[in-house]
DNA sequence: ACTTTTTTTTAGACAAGTCTAAAAAACGAA
DNA sequence: TTCGTTTTTTAGACTTGTCTAAAAAAAAGT
């Protein structure tokens, strides 16, 4: 199997994550965004994943991931959302203080190691923050019903099921209002100016950004 | 706390177990077949070290590490052995297999997982193959009356306590001969012409050359 | 003590991944 | 369509860690 440096391996991440919210190939620009990086670096680094057959890139018109380059993404996500589901369920750290140790922990190279850690945690379905965990066939078994908090309609009924998990920063807060996984909430109110939402967990009313309802996903009840 | 490159890291753990065997400093050559690279590179890894006062380096005179460059070395090997430790324990891993991706683990940055991992496998005391794993504070345990099987003679009677960790072949051929932490063993002759040994265990004979046999080390009953 | 051998360092080069600055291509608005 | 803006690529440079080849220092033998 290809040798990838944790480099090359974090820049598939980040364009297999990119290509999940926007059809078709991704630009150079937002890869540069996402990495942190500058878009001459990425041009790059294209042109490298390329080589590899990671990736189809032509000049000017931005990548897509072939399947042999989608594969080792799952792979690394794979590794990253067990080793949270590790670090949460069996060294009880919180769900905000797992995200940069789990950046480490998903380039550690051993396929075995990864199904063993698989299996001591009971093959879980989803990580510490509701995300689906690959399988070891590189499979997301489809999460069903979800939708994003942000797209509820008033008068909602619903259960929490999952958050963005790459801010460690909001993950704080939601552990301080009191929000988890599994957490029951109704919609009250929804201001269609800037898109703030106001809901109602534990008979308590809590009102959110359009940014941050865009990160909480819910399963309508 | 300084923050150092894999590289750093693994230079700073060769000199500190060379430095076990060794009085004083450690010479250019001898770092650099520990490392398998050049003596060049190592000199120039060594400036670079000596200027983070983590070691100390004068031209042609070898090295030795500061207390700090060995608090550091210390903490990583904590972590390997711990992450062995997890590997065998938690995940069944024989003890051959778990070397190499200890080597990878140990880089993890993180003292609080570093600190959970030890809780979590109830404060071990040695690694899988008999080495003491540091504290958290770096100090070792010592571990009495441990010889090597190399010193031991004739008609000794001694329990295997520790094994070097590092070749996998070897570790499976102690491995095959059913040798484990633990086997009580005899000394039955030892040749003085090439240092070979003869020992009993299990009601069986079995003879090692003198290079297995400073790889073993035993506790005289 | 002098010469030979070994060890160690220096000098210069390379690959990976990044950067800045400038050029080229694509996009968009009138 | 054409001009200005934005995006993307190229060119050249820097850092880290490595290498080879050659020079310098230390060690060893006679």
């Amino acid at each position: 199997m290809l040798r990838l440096t944790q480099s090359e391996e974090n820049y598939l991440k980040a364009i297999f994550t990119l290509s999940q919210d926007v059809e078709g190939s991704i630009s150079t620009n937002d890869l540069a965004e996402k990495m942190a990086t500058k878009a001459s670096s990425v041009t790059d680094m294209l042109k490298k994943l390329c080589e590899k057959d990671l990736l189809e890139y032509q000049k000017y018109q931005g990548c897509e991931l072939t399947n042999l380059g989608s594969a080792h993404a799952l792979a690394i996500i794979r590794k990253h959302r067990l080793w949270e589901t590790f670090l949460v369920d069996k060294l009880s750290f919180g769900w905000d203080e797992v995200h940069e140790i789990a950046e480490q922990l998903e380039h550690i190279q051993s396929t075995e190691l990864t199904d063993r850690l698989d299996e001591f945690l009971g093959f879980p379905k989803v990580d510490p923050h509701g995300e689906p965990i690959p399988g070891k066939d590189g499979r997301i078994e489809s999460v069903s019903n979800r939708i994003l908090l942000s797209e509820a309609s008033v008068g909602m009924k619903a259960v929490i099921m999952g958050v963005e998990d790459d801010q460690t920063e909001f993950l704080q807060y939601l552990n301080k209002i009191g929000l988890h996984l599994g957490t029951p909430i109704e919609v009250l109110d929804k201001l269609s100016f800037d898109g703030s939402i106001t809901i109602s967990m534990d008979d308590r009313q809590v009102q959110f950004s359009i940014t941050i309802a865009k990160q909480i996903s819910i399963k309508p009840l």
